[in-house]
DNA sequence: CATGAATGAGAATTCATTCAT
DNA sequence: AATGAATGAATTCTCATTCAT
């Protein structure tokens, strides 16, 4: 039984790690494959063993480190127990998740950078419906659960979705990143109406 | 002023054209300063008589055909009237820019791509105050004109903008390249609603 | 003798057969020791328990596939009661067996290509005297016997006969792969006059 | 006036060179980019200022070569003074050319091992009709101008020429490099009769 | 016997930048 | 001002071979 594929699960979580360190530190261009195999300590052989390329590799990082970041905000919203509350509508729950997710980003300036630069919709779609290999669970069937249980209808779910992420991602990014043009406490008030709005105007 | 000068500003141009081209063609990363010269027919050397590097060239193209797009998207509406209309609101008026914009980045996606990828909030901004050394306009003393002469008060008309502009680049840039999740026929009507809805927001 | 002996021996023909495959498609240079494994189905290391390298395998190639031409040939010819003849000649014979060789690398250009590029008089003349493991048979035997049955005599056999072989594999190279600098049909009755006139002068 | 470029001259002539002592000495195969410029003192990039790639580099220095060989051949004959002799006829003139040839690679074997191994009909053949930039010499006019003033008729000159040419590479090859299946002392003569027979069976 | 993960030297190629002309 | 030859560090990727399992 698996040792080797202990061993081998490690070497890959060693790669990934390093190339992460890197790719944050000083960024994916000026990265190179020597790089990661020296900071993970491995053979540069042995990087071509587990991945096709470095953008292989940052794709790879992306999904992961996205689907934690929704992850542990799922997990927060689970503990505070919003979801149970009788008041709390859906954009309570929304914005809830919203706030998590650019709370974890403040606090980890280069992971904003990493994903923030590469999320584009197609990667985040296919973390949407891709459900995780080792808990099984899909966020956009969580999503749509979410919808359902409101009891509200509305119009066209994913492009709402995907509006209010695309407007979450590119604002906090230069605000958390330069607090240009304004402070991250400045903007959420304003960019959380805007997402009520949005959610507002996709209602039947 | 003379003959040199006009030989020299044609070089740049040159260069600058030849850099576009290869650019919005093969991307950034895979374009030398070989590539460049040789596309603009010149030696290897006189690149560096004008620009610093692979990077001031991207980003003085990337303010120039930014500030393109804004000009003409400004003529058009002159054309059309709409500022001396009664009944067009501000609203309207942002609408109709922010439409221009995107029909003109509809029809060239190369320039989308080029400019979308790379339009970040500092160089829109230093882009917005810098008047132009040509014409002279700045972008932002006409924004705030267009406030006052609609007699209505904003909280933070800086943040506004900001949160305007962020939302359709960056749900736009897809929709365009991808159709994804919705084309760009389907997106224009609830992102309008929702521009509408920022300014809503801001209004005192 | 068992099934053990019968697994290697198998094992043994399929990276024989693989790498046949890939030299004849690929080049040699061009196939790996991994191409090899993986299109025979096995793992790398088995590779080295059944062959020192790359050139030990081309080398066994050459040599089975070279015997293989000879073989069928000569077995084409006891069919066609060349032998028998009165008539016949030894030019006929030794004409006979070129045409036959001729004629299948000409229907198996690949093969052609193999051989041509590597056969070597080294590699020729070792397979000349090396009888056969399966069938016992050595074709300078086989060589010796048709002059002595020819009733005549020759001054230095070894040296025709490395005439004719190179003679025959010179030319027919280029003019079966490219049609240069005329076609197979053309340079065959040129070339069988020529072998009829080496033998012609080494007879004493 | 040409100082520069008599040095880029200088620089291609020191990369031939350099690429011909270890192409000779440890075979093309074994032989990288590296080895040559350090050989020739350069850096790496220069030498890909000058040719493409190894084979590029290889092909320009067959050329050369067999050029060099053969225009030294066609001297020795005039020193000789061979064409004048009423008696000497068309065989002695080629067999006085394969003589001088054979005589300069047996003195040479690294030359020979480089050139037999990659002279194949393609390049001779381009080698012959191509006449010289520097000479203006081309070999097959002179073959022409030589079978013309012999004043007889020959079938298909080509093809007599690819067969004594092919013939003389094939068999000299292995007998001077090994001795092999004789000493190039045994071949000649016997060579040589061929070689006039292959004449005589093209003459019309 | 068989496996295949790991190695690490080394190959080809690119490219920004300099500098003598 | 303009040229373009030369540089050489840096990068990607391959591959024969070993060896613990």
């Amino acid at each position: 039984m698996g040792k080797v594929d202990d061993k081998k699960k490690q070497k890959r979580e060693s790669l990934l790690g390093a190339a992460f360190a890197l790719f944050t530190s000083q960024g994916i261009n000026d990265t190179s494959i020597s790089d990661i195999v020296k900071k993970a300590n491995m053979a540069k052989g042995t990087f071509y063993l587990y991945f096709k390329d470095k953008f292989d590799i940052r794709d790879k990082l992306i999904a992961a480190k996205a689907r934690q970041l929704f992850f542990h905000a799922l997990q927060k919203m689970k503990e505070n127990g919003l979801t149970e509350s009788e008041s709390a509508t859906l954009e309570d729950a929304i914005i809830f998740i919203a706030d998590s997710v650019i709370n974890a980003l403040d606090e980890d300036k280069r992971l904003l950078g990493f994903i923030s630069k590469n999320l584009s919709w197609g990667v985040f779609h296919s973390l949407l419906v891709t459900s995780d290999e080792d808990n099984g669970y899909s966020f956009y069937e969580g999503y749509q659960t979410m919808l359902r249980e409101s009891g509200r209808q509305f119009r066209n779910p994913e492009l709402m979705l995907y509006m209010i992420v695309e407007l979450i991602n590119s604002t906090c990014h230069n605000v958390i990143l330069n607090q240009e043009p304004v402070t991250l406490a400045e903007l959420k008030p304003e960019l959380y109406n805007v997402i009520r709005d949005i959610i507002h105007r996709f209602e039947e």
